[in-house]
DNA sequence: TCCATTCTGTAGCGATTGCTAAAGAAGTCT
DNA sequence: AGACTTCTTTAGCAATCGCTACAGAATGGA
């Protein structure tokens, strides 16, 4: 079962790998089909036909991020000992990626689309919807913890899981600002002693 | 010393205070001259002749928002007994701001151009120095917490200030993502747990 | 009264936006 | 070979962007 009529003259999926760096550094709005197809190497009649939309592009491009970016501290958070150590490894995952060289600084999801206009409402909500999901991971992650003992039962997992989204949100932002890897470092130590506290028996 | 020639047809600080507004939901590039000029009540000629520039506008806009907005919960800050007590005053004061009915949530000079594009990085730049000095004023109230004995003088006050600003940056997402008035309140308990024990005598 | 000055309205500038029609190119099918 | 299918190219669509030329309106000064 062979493909019909021309091939495709391009890798769709390194395509769409260049449309996510330049998403995430640009953003939906900040970046053009101009930037695109330049950074994809293509003409926009490839990118529609392949993509769809730059819309359909974008959320592939968020599918592909997570993928790549959002998996492996997700997986590091639940192949921990412990939930807090689950979290610190999370942070501290983040703090490297999101201050990777040869990457945009901060989290895509966190900061391609912060602004409220009515046109990319869509786009929006999707992100909002990603962020939710990986809050809702994190909680999980408190709440098997609570199943292991490592929680107290009586913790309210759904803060403490809303507080770490928090300052995951605002490490991106310090990131996109310029910081080091080392104040985002000391962040997270910060971070981690009100979970620790939290965290511990009785509290 | 009478100003010559035709009178103009509209209050500038009310015009601006509206500009504001937009500027605040809808951020820097989201908000369009037709948008303003509707929102303003006025045309944009005399927008221009006001004004100068939809740039020049905006930091007008932040100007006023850091006067109306800003200002009170820094005074919060600086008006309470302990660097603590301070920190916990600028939280609590912002997040109720955030979450305010009658605007839009979460903060403007955090939320208004997350993007890199590179037509707006002089705007990028400037709200980012922004976002600096209000870390800078956090920090300088935990130095004055040193002299005044609430705050031990080992204490990272650098490190510290770049948490509070971190959590501050992530409650104006979780806000923008709908976040209840209850929810980033018990987020700031829990961030509030670590700068107590930070802030503790030879933590 | 007449001019100078400044603001306001209409109308539209050049540039850019996301997107696509139409034609040619490069394959598989019969 | 020739039809069929799919991709790529050129060129440009309508809409919107930030911004402004120009003429009319409203004031103060002489």
């Amino acid at each position: 079962m062979t493909v019909r009529g021309r091939p495709r003259g391009f890798d769709r999926a390194e395509a769409l790998h260049r449309a996510m760096e330049v998403f995430w550094e640009h953003g939906y709005d900040g970046t053009s089909i101009g930037e695109l197809t330049a950074a994809m190497g293509i003409r926009p009649p490839s990118l529609y036909a392949a993509f769809g939309s730059k819309e359909a592009l974008f959320r592939e491009a968020v599918a592909l991020y997570e993928e790549q970016e959002g998996e492996p501290p997700l997986r590091a958070m639940c192949g921990a000992p412990t939930a807090a150590a689950g979290v610190e490894a999370l942070l501290r995952a983040n703090v490297l990626a999101y201050t990777d060289q040869d990457k945009p600084t901060g989290c895509m999801i966190v900061l391609a689309a912060t602004t409220y206009t009515p046109i990319t409402a869509g786009i929006r909500d999707f992100l909002a919807e990603q962020r939710r999901s990986a809050t809702a991971a994190v909680r999980d992650r408190l709440a098997r913890g609570q199943a292991d003992g490592d929680v107290p039962p009586g913790a309210d997992i759904d803060a403490l899981a809303a507080y770490v989204s928090t300052v995951q949100f605002g490490l991106s932002l310090q990131a996109r600002d310029g910081a080091a890897r080392e104040e985002l470092s000391a962040v997270v130590d910060r971070a981690m002693v009100a979970v620790e506290h939290l965290v511990r028996p009785t509290a």
